[in-house]
DNA sequence: ACCTCTTGCTGAACAATGTTCAATTACGCC
DNA sequence: GGCGTAATTGAACATTGTTCAGCAAGAGGT
């Protein structure tokens, strides 16, 4: 058999991305396998690769729904006036998608990468979205500080609570303390708020 | 040929673990395979099998060396009076440590571990030695708070530090912002040290 | 209708992985 | 000196990602 009109390309590229999403909301990245991809869409493992480099490449397409997912999360949670307490919000709401989510975002932050691999820029741009909102809030603490330094207080802030996150994901926040993320994570955005509020000018 | 005499037990067990350690060092630990690793000493990979349960529980010896090597730097760090400004050069020992021992370090840390083994209790030991470091100094910036709380904002800072670090080490940082690695730690320190300065008794 | 041509798909094949185990061999003890 | 035990081998198994020669069915032209 070769050569069969079940789906256009455009329907089983959305079908290799889907089935994989699926596959590892399931059981996690590392279950995912050409093989197991392959007999899932009812296709040989070859044809894989005829739409898609590489499996990599098919990690990478499901992680660009997991980002958009935490994107809009973070919209919905942004109504009403925005201050530093919708920070707390903010950090619910990550924790919530994480949590929810867990596999996905496994995919999407422990997938090795080459060492090599150039940083995708959509990547980087989702995320400068994502702290945007966060900017936010700071500045309306202090409007008086340039924006600059309300943009590097959120980038500190989302990393310190992302890769603890990321951590407690893994398992290993155990390793350092067995205190509840949730807890963890308000407090990590009180300091740093505290200390954005405290700033000399 | 079976059965030789190049190694005792011990010397063979060693002989594995210093030259699993250098494989990583120099290739990182994805690059370690039983094959590889038992070519380099000169046996046959099923020898491997006879002295370690899997390949996983010779990264995990590996991994001791690379805490006890921690713990000695921390150590080295760690002369004249300790107070808060004393966290600083541990952030440099550690950015340091974490940055000349690179492999090793994500062999510990990105090492995926099945998610239900259990955490050893040496891991957590060792690094709650660490930590009772950085609670030293904590405590004297703020005597008259309980240790408790001293403990706890130093966890909380281990986890920011070491977290961002790993990012960083993993080439994922630059996602989130493109700051040097020292200066971003340097800034935690800062942050959780003058909230705990400011704390309410 | 028929003949091409391009395109999509197959599935066997390759190299590499971790791990197991029957067979073999030599050390150490009685 | 013989014998049991312990260590070592290397082939074998089940996986993995990836490639590619071959085949078949659609599209397009006459």
């Amino acid at each position: 058999m070769a050569r069969r009109a079940d789906h256009t390309r455009e329907e089983l590229v959305k079908l290799i991305v889907d089935t994989a999403t699926s596959m590892i909301v399931e059981h996690g990245v590392e279950k995912l396998s050409a093989r197991s991809l392959s007999k899932q869409i009812g296709y040989a493992p070859g044809t894989l690769y005829h739409h898609f480099d590489d499996l990599d490449a098919i990690v990478t397409a499901v992680n660009v729904g997991t980002l958009n997912g935490l994107a809009e999360a973070f919209l919905s949670a942004r109504e009403g006036e925005v201050t530093g307490e919708t920070l707390h919000r903010y950090a619910d709401v990550f924790l919530s998608y994480v949590r929810d989510n867990k596999h996905l975002w496994n995919a999407l932050f422990e997938f090795k990468r080459a060492p090599d691999a150039a940083v995708p820029e959509w990547y980087v741009g989702k995320i400068s979205g994502l702290i945007q909102m966060l900017t936010e809030c700071f500045m309306a603490e202090r409007p008086d500080l340039p924006e600059v330094e309300a943009q590097e207080a959120s980038r500190l802030l989302f990393a310190s609570v992302h890769s603890v996150s990321s951590l407690e994901n893994s398992g290993r926040l155990q390793l350092i303390m067995n205190r509840d993320i949730d807890e963890i994570a308000h407090q990590l955005v009180s300091i740093h708020l505290d200390s954005y509020r405290n700033a000399k000018k």
